[in-house]
Parts: structure tokens; C-alpha cells; sequence
DNA sequence: TAATTAAAGACCTGAATGGTCCTGTTTCGG
DNA sequence: CCGAAACAGGACCATTCAGGTCTTTAATTA
């Protein structure tokens, strides 16, 4: 259905309100916070920690943080993190469809894959934090429309 | 993942291949071009016919064919048509998430589900052909990285 | 050093998708 | 008129993998 997985979506939100909190926070607390199940929690910050986005300090008072900045972080990455790289279909960067059929459209689809790609690289979660952020988003929306309305007009 | 069904892959490469036929052709002879399984077939053109992509003509010597140009049929539609509705996240067009928690990043996804799906509303099936539309769409990812370039620049 | 606390890893369950099959209806050819 | 061919529609099963739960392991602190 061209859906994100749960997972990630969790990840986006966990480290948007991780990134709202001071010092270390526990996977308890963050499950407060975000509502979502705490044994998802932990295993999403898991994973996030594995690939380097959060810090963890374990121990009695232990917990995690951010290990950079929002701004730093693309919803791309993050995607890519939790559920993979992104891969619209099974023919991306020359690897074979399982079919053996080759429709020539590959190609196609890579293209399409790259420009989808790009836009999730060219979009940080600092942008898609709810409050101050809204402008930011409506301004990069604003652009997103203008440029649909170049490549229409072609 | 944020990969694409396999049978809304299915759905454009039987769509684009349908396009280069003559006249009606049969499912079993579109699972040859396609190397496609032909029950899959089969189901994807049921689908296809009933959201009005394709016409079909039953009984002895009958088929389907195309009822619009390739043009005219977006990569969106169809999967929308397949798989349904394109939506990233849970929350979208005002959904509740189904953890009930007010994240507050719903907004923000909508901007990126829309942004997505008029990327793929913008490009037609015709882009999609392997031989001279080629050039078609290197033509129009270079609109979309001008764009990307317009949009990183802010 | 021992108690406390949280991270890390392994495991299991269930829903959704993909794929298959069967029956009925329609049309063309003999 | 009859039979073969092909679509329409649905039901059915099998597989995958996401989602969730549990146990183990390590670090911090008193
Ligand atoms: S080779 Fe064709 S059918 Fe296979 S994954 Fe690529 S586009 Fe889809
Ligand atoms: S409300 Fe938040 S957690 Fe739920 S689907 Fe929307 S963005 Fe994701």
C-alpha cells in the first residue's frame, strides 16, 4: 500500500520527542511520553542506537539521548535505519526480479525511487517537529508545489 | 519497508506491455510477455477491469485492451487502484493513530504523503516505457532534482 | 561488593499479503 | 445447435514478516 512501517513511523516520534527532553531518558519514560508500547520503545531505540542515532548509558540511571542534533537527522535515514533501504520494487541498483522477467522498466523505477529518496533525504526531523515547525513545513511545501508545478508544466 | 506491492508492480508492467499489443490479448498470453505467473495475471487484470484501466471482452477470441492511452494513466492511480489509497502514516486525512496518542507530527506527514503522491500523479505510464521514453525520463528527473537543488538550497 | 536498573538479544505470535483454484457466464467457431 | 475458449467473481490456503513479549547480560551506584 505504499506504507510506512509502524516501526519507523515510532522511530520518527520517538526521537522528535527525545529530542524535546533534557539529558538521558529512559525507554519507560519515553513510552510515557510517546504512548507507544514500552517493549516497542526499547526495541525502536535499539535499533536507533545500533545505527548511531541516540547514545545509550547503561546502568542505574541510564537511559538514552540524541547523539546529534535534529536538523542532522533526514527522515531518509531514519527509514532506512528501522526498515531498510528504500525500495520501491525488488529491481533496484541492478539486482535481479525474482520473475527473471526483464520488462525493461527497471530503469524506470529507479528513477522514481531516487527522486522519492531524495525528497525523504531532503527533509530533517527538526522539520517535522509540530509547534514552530509548522511554518517550516508549509515553507517546504510551498517549494515541494512549485516544483511539481515545473515538472507539469513540461 | 517503503516498497511498493508486488502487484501494484505487476499492475504497470502489464498495463505498459498491454499498451504495445495489437488489439485484445488474452491473460495467459499477457503472463508470456510479462513471465508474470498467468493466475496473478489473471487477478491484476480482474482489478485493473474493474476500476475501468482496462476493457475486457469475454467469451472464445476475447481479451482485454487498454480503455485509455498509457498517458493518460498515472503511476499513482494504479496503485491506488491496486493497492489502495497511498498513505505513509496511519494518521492521514485526520485518521486517528490507533495507539491514540496526539503526536502532533500527523500535520507533517500529510505534507509528506501529498508531496509524494503528486510526484507520482505527475508521471504516466507512458514515462514509464523502457525504449524512446528513456529519454522521457531522465527529462523529467532532471526537473526533480532542480526542484531537490531549489528545495535543499533554503 | 552487592543491589539496582536498564540495555541487548532471542523468541514467539498473528495479521496481511501473495498466490492458487474453482465455478459460473458469455461469446465465437464448427 | 453444441462445444470450446476466455473472462468474472469469489473463496481458499500458504507464506512472510511486522509487532510484541520474554530472558539474559552489563553497568552504575551505594
Ligand atoms: S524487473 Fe519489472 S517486474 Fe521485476 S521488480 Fe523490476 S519493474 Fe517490477
Ligand atoms: S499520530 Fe503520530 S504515531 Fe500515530 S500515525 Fe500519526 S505520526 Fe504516527
Amino acid at each position: 500500500m505504499l506504507k510506512l512501517s509502524r516501526l519507523a513511523d515510532y522511530a520518527i516520534v520517538i526521537l522528535v520527542k527525545l529530542g524535546e527532553q533534557d539529558g538521558v531518558v529512559t525507554s519507560p519514560a519515553l513510552a510515557g511520553i510517546t504512548g507507544v508500547p514500552e517493549p516497542t520503545v526499547a526495541k525502536v531505540l535499539k535499533v536507533l542506537s545500533a545505527h548511531g542515532f541516540v547514545l545509550s548509558q547503561r546502568g542505574a540511571k541510564g537511559g538514552y539521548r540524541l547523539a546529534r542534533s535534529l536538523a542532522e537527522m533526514s527522515v531518509a535515514s531514519v527509514i532506512a535505519a528501522v526498515d531498510g533501504q528504500i525500495a520501491l520494487t525488488a529491481c533496484v541498483g541492478g539486482r535481479e526480479c525474482d520473475t527473471g522477467l526483464s520488462c525493461g522498466l527497471c530503469g524506470s523505477w529507479d528513477v522514481i525511487n531516487t527522486a522519492i529518496r531524495s525528497t525523504l533525504e531532503g527533509i530533517s526531523l527538526e522539520s517535522m517537529r509540530p509547534k514552530e515547525a509548522c511554518s517550516t513545513v508549509l515553507h517546504q511545501i510551498n517549494k515541494l508545489n512549485v516544483a511539481q508545478t515545473i515538472r507539469e508544466g513540461a
